[in-house]
DNA sequence: CATAGAGATGACAGATCAGA
DNA sequence: TCTGATCTGTCATCTCTATG
């Protein structure tokens, strides 16, 4: 059924997605504000607090946060979906040149829904051209389009400025707190290291702190009693535990299990 | 689908050093 | 004294394959 065709195009900063199954996004990391658009089947977001972009929605999700993704085609159809990312460097160049700025460091959702909006559908429709014919996308008019997104969105709501010029890194946060809630996200400490506003090193120390241990040592162990909850008390399997609490592979996941707890996972 | 194992590699732990 | 950057050996993790 599903030969491997191309399911992710890249042109630039763009992102043409398509599956025929339902299907886990690999990444897990948002690097850039990035402008999304459902043509066909949703996406399920998991922050960890699940968000469901419906069929037709629009939505803008903040940089610098994780967030799971799982594509849903329609029933017998494909998904289909559009993604823009508003590099740094393009909206501080648009900040600077119109005048527009964040008040403060932004404390909204992180993943805002758009109300439906004529003239960005018509943006993303715009875009569609490009992915049969990639050629036609030059380095300019991916700048051209990027800046017609970023004034598009603030035409659709001003407020969106907030989101849009907060040029902030992330700042100190409270590493426990953040740690109990995204330890299921599969990425390097360096990773958890910037989204708390510390050093590798700082963070390194504060982790060892705070929870006694390293902080590999600490995740998996954290990931696998998370598992063995799961298997244990809820009834699931195997196949469908392992990617939620942060495992790449199942094979992996079996062997590691087994070396903590004794038993393979199948078996409780 | 679940497990096991082997082999490759890449991330992490932990130490050191320099600057604030 | 605290913080951040860098380095290295080791081991954990991933990939791949085989098997039930």
């Amino acid at each position: 059924m599903s030969t491997n065709m191309p399911s992710d195009l890249i042109l630039n900063n763009l992102l043409y997605s398509c599956e025929y199954e339902k299907k886990r996004g690999n990444e897990q990391f948002v690097p850039e504000h990035t402008l999304g658009f459902m043509m066909a089947g949703e996406s399920h977001l998991y922050t960890p607090d699940i968000r469901i972009l419906a069929e037709g929605a629009m939505g803008l999700a903040r940089r610098n946060q994780l967030v799971k993704s799982v594509k849903v085609p329609p029933p017998g159809g494909m998904f289909r979906s559009i993604s823009i990312f508003l590099p740094q460097d393009l909206l501080r160049r648009y900040s600077a040149e119109n005048n527009i700025t964040a008040s403060g460091p932004y404390t909204g959702d992180s993943l805002v829904s758009l109300p439906k909006d004529a003239f960005l559908e018509g943006y993303f429709n715009s875009l569609l051209p490009y992915f049969s014919q990639p050629a036609h996308f030059s380095k300019a008019l991916a700048d051209l389009k990027t800046k017609e997104a970023i004034e598009l969105l603030l035409q659709h709501n001003y407020q969106l400025k907030e989101l849009l010029f907060d040029f902030n890194e992330p700042h100190k946060i409270d590493l426990e707190a953040f740690m109990l809630q995204n330890y299921m996200f599969n990425v390097p400490v360096s990773r958890f290291a910037r989204l708390t506003g510390r050093s590798v090193a700082g963070f390194k120390r504060d982790f060892e702190k705070i929870f006694k241990a390293p902080p590999g040592q600490w995740l998996t162990q954290k990931r696998l009693s998370e598992a063995y909850y799961l298997l244990k008390e809820k009834g699931r399997k195997p196949s469908e535990v392992y990617l939620d609490v942060g495992f790449e592979n199942l094979s992996h996941f079996s062997f590691a299990f087994k070396k903590t707890y004794g038993v393979a996972p199948s078996l409780l």
